[in-house]
DNA sequence: AGGAATACCAACTAAATAGGTTGGGATTAA
DNA sequence: TTAATCCCAACCTATTTAGTTGGTATTCCT
């Protein structure tokens, strides 16, 4: 039940292009620096989320990346599932026509998908600015339990 | 963000030893056949449940595996942490003392920790008698989304 | 015009993980 | 004593992960 790297760097590098918003075209190596992450594997991150609407691209020198809306606009859960594809525990709980075959003998499926039910109602109701605001503030949710 | 099979097989497992619970020892034969699952590597996972105490066993013949608690008392959570290990989106929000080292800059932190927490939530909050329960019942919270 | 900085694209790869299988040994009821 | 069972460890194959490599296309600046 691990994100795979893909989410975790895609959300910093969004977070970064979410702090920079406004000036412009940001380029691929000023994220990956500024947040410690491989310049060439983010670029296939920055790739998927431009598919899918996310961010908008300037060619050329001082070209570079910025999201394609305000941070207001932009959750976590269009970025984690961009880059995660659903973010389900299983795909007999994603969208779709999944073919479970298993009849009233799984309970189990009800289960999972109330777990989905519970991540899509967190990543669909945080957006990059309430990270940024988050952040400033102090995070008492954290602490270890 | 996918369940491993470990996790989804012994939730089916384990949900399977809850509706004979009382009924002594199942063999793994019948549980692996009855949930259509691999008897070997089953045996793996209930090898698992028992090393954390969730399961007990009695060996030789008419020997089997049974809940080591009541239904009631074993929640899904127990379950899927035993074979998956922490139900945590990252290493730096599960338990123990992970470094994460990247001071500030990490606001995506808070966000997975708020998916953890509300993953846990729900997997602590739902037994295997829930599951039985609402087997029986109508499951209308599933319906595709 | 030319060079530097950038985005864009596709293929390649090493290591880890997933999802098992295989082959045996120990225990116990009949 | 035999069949059924739990127990244990090693092995195996395919897929996925987490990148790297090597190039092309575009645009700004001088």
């Amino acid at each position: 039940m691990k994100l795979s790297t893909k989410g975790r760097y895609g959300l910093m590098a969004m977070y970064q292009l979410a702090q920079d918003y406004g000036q412009g075209p940001i380029s691929l190596k000023y994220v990956a620096e500024k947040q410690g992450l491989s310049e060439n594997y983010l670029e296939q991150l920055f790739s998927s989320l431009k598919k899918d609407g996310l961010l908008k691209s300037v060619r050329g020198a001082y070209g570079g990346y910025m999201l394609s809306r305000v941070p207001e606009k932009i959750t976590v859960g269009e970025v984690l599932r961009s880059l995660e594809g659903q973010m389900s525990p299983s795909d007999c709980v994603a969208d779709g026509s999944y073919d479970c075959s298993r009849d009233d003998r799984c309970a189990t499926q009800w289960v999972l998908g109330q777990i989905k039910n519970s991540i899509d109602q967190v990543i669909d109701s945080i957006t990059l600015m309430d990270m940024i605001k988050d952040n400033n503030g102090i995070n008492t949710e954290l602490e270890g339990d």
